[in-house]
RNA sequence: GUGAGCGUAGCUCAAUGGUAGAGCGCUGGACUGUGGCUCCAGUGGUUGAGGGUUCGACCCCCUUCGCUCACCCCA
């Protein structure tokens, strides 16, 4: 690998065969969210760091130590967006859409960073497909989000994925159970990891979800979470759940999911994949009531999730509409003295008929010509000589049944059409 | 940020410390304007980089860069 350029570490190029697939996939989530009355929002890639301090939490490993942050030329502070919910709350109220009916439904397609070491399943440049409900208090809201989510994912031709339901409460149940939770861990301290002794202090709920397998004994036995919730917290959940069966929904109850994200509260979700390695979650989601307040705007109640794409698609079933391949354009050669620019003319004269086409753009033999257009998994090469120049006519050669016709050109779309 | 594994042709991989190879791909030919199968030829490399040990290093040692996977955490 003699190659001095290379790309960004944790960049990727998608060649066209893979940006195909990714492209499919963008179209679906767009048709999907569409019908649910969404609409596209467009941010920029590049915020102001306050922004994702103050809305993701300062507390966070996202804040404190991946985000992909470097002074602009007048020394402000930039940061390029490691997630979406910020910005678009920020959009939500700079741009005054709470003047808009409510809920407002929002959806984004697009690259973020994080400044991570690189995994599988884990990009420096990544990217999400989220959407977020703005304005409304749920639970119904998040049992429509759901309904939107799982349908689109079932379109994308998954079937087996499971979503991990939990509720973290609002602010009030949280503080309780924090302090149960820590009661709980006090005394036995001197068991856990040097990461969760200093979550202990800092955020003792992330505990919970610890991977590591001697923690995870320590806690089979810890008091849960649900059990702190305050009635409405309870009533919100339990109206969630209510809803999700009424919609046919399949939830497991997973009552160790906590997300890293301070904004959340309520119900939280997760959707993980057995077809990733460690890195599974290709959803993750939840309700962020108080994140709006705390950017400075109305007081405005929501909910979202964020899809890994890339996940996504690594885990993306073999049977997948979305791999299905675009079927090759004719290809137009030129043979014997006939130049290439007759097969360029005649590769337009079938665009505009509706027919996609590429002309040879001369400079190899009509044998080498012809195999490279079978490589390239067309079924029609259109043949251009001298003779049939002459006489206004080209040769239709089908590829797939090896025989081959020699029409008029005005002729030619319409055959093609009609054989395809 | 921490740990482990791996860097040989565009790709997948060989080569006991002793002349760097194969398959695939790509280009051309066998077949003056006809693909797939077959055969032939061509194209291919500072063995990631730098240093060291040695008569001699792809191979052993050190450094460095890169990739991969895992931890942390998340999508």
């Amino acid at each position: 690998m003699a190659g001095r350029l290379r790309g960004v570490k944790g960049t990727r190029d998608l060649l066209p065969e893979e940006a195909g697939v990714w492209a499919a996939v963008e179209a679906v989530a767009r048709r999907v969210f569409t019908d649910y009355g969404y609409g596209e929002i467009r941010t920029p890639l590049l915020e102001d760091t306050e922004l994702f301090v103050r809305g993701v939490g300062e507390t966070t490993d996202i804040v404190g130590k991946e985000m992909y942050t470097f002074d602009d030329k007048k020394g402000r502070s930039l940061t390029l967006r490691p997630e979406s919910t910020a910005p678009v709350v920020r959009s939500f109220i700079q741009q005054g859409l709470e003047s808009r009916p409510l809920p407002q439904r929002l959806f984004y397609i697009g690259p973020h960073f994080r400044y991570e070491r690189p995994q599988k399943g884990r990009y420096r440049q990544f990217h999400q497909i989220g959407a977020e409900l703005i304005g409304d208090p749920g639970p119904w809201g998040d049992a429509e989000l759901l309904a939107m989510l799982v349908r689109f994912l079932g379109e994308l031709g998954y079937e087996e994925l499971v979503v991990l339901l939990n509720t973290v409460g609002d602010d009030a149940s949280r503080a309780a159970y924090r302090e149960t939770l820590r009661a709980f861990l006090e005394p036995v301290r001197d068991r856990l990891g040097e990461d969760s002794r200093r979550r202990l202090e800092t955020n003792p709920l992330r505990i919970l979800d610890s991977k590591s397998p001697a923690e995870r004994e320590l806690l089979s036995d810890a008091p849960r979470l649900v059990d702190s919730l305050s009635p409405a917290s309870r009533e919100h959940f339990d109206g969630l759940r209510g809803a999700l069966e009424r919609l046919g929904l399949a939830y497991r109850l997973e009552p160790r999911l906590v997300r890293g994200l301070d904004y959340y509260s309520h119900g939280v979700f997760e959707i993980v994949s057995e077809a990733l390695g460690a890195q599974d979650a290709i959803v993750g989601g939840g309700r962020y009531d108080g994140l709006m307040r705390q950017l400075g705007g109305p007081d405005l109640p929501a909910t979202g999730f964020a899809i890994g794409e890339d996940r996504l698609i690594e885990a993306l079933p073999e049977a997948s509409p979305c791999r299905a391949r675009p079927a090759a354009p004719v290809a137009v050669l030129a043979a014997g003295a006939v130049a290439p620019l007759a097969a360029l003319e005649l590769a337009e004269l079938l665009r505009g008929a509706g027919v996609a086409a590429t002309a040879d753009l001369g400079g190899r033999s009509v044998r080498a010509a012809l195999k490279r257009a079978d490589r390239s998994g067309t079924r029609f090469v259109v043949l251009l000589g001298d003779d049939e120049l002459a006489a206004g006519q080209a040769t239709l050669r089908d590829l797939a049944a090896g025989d081959q016709t020699t029409l008029g050109r005005d002729q030619l779309a319409a055959r093609i059409k009609e054989a395809s």
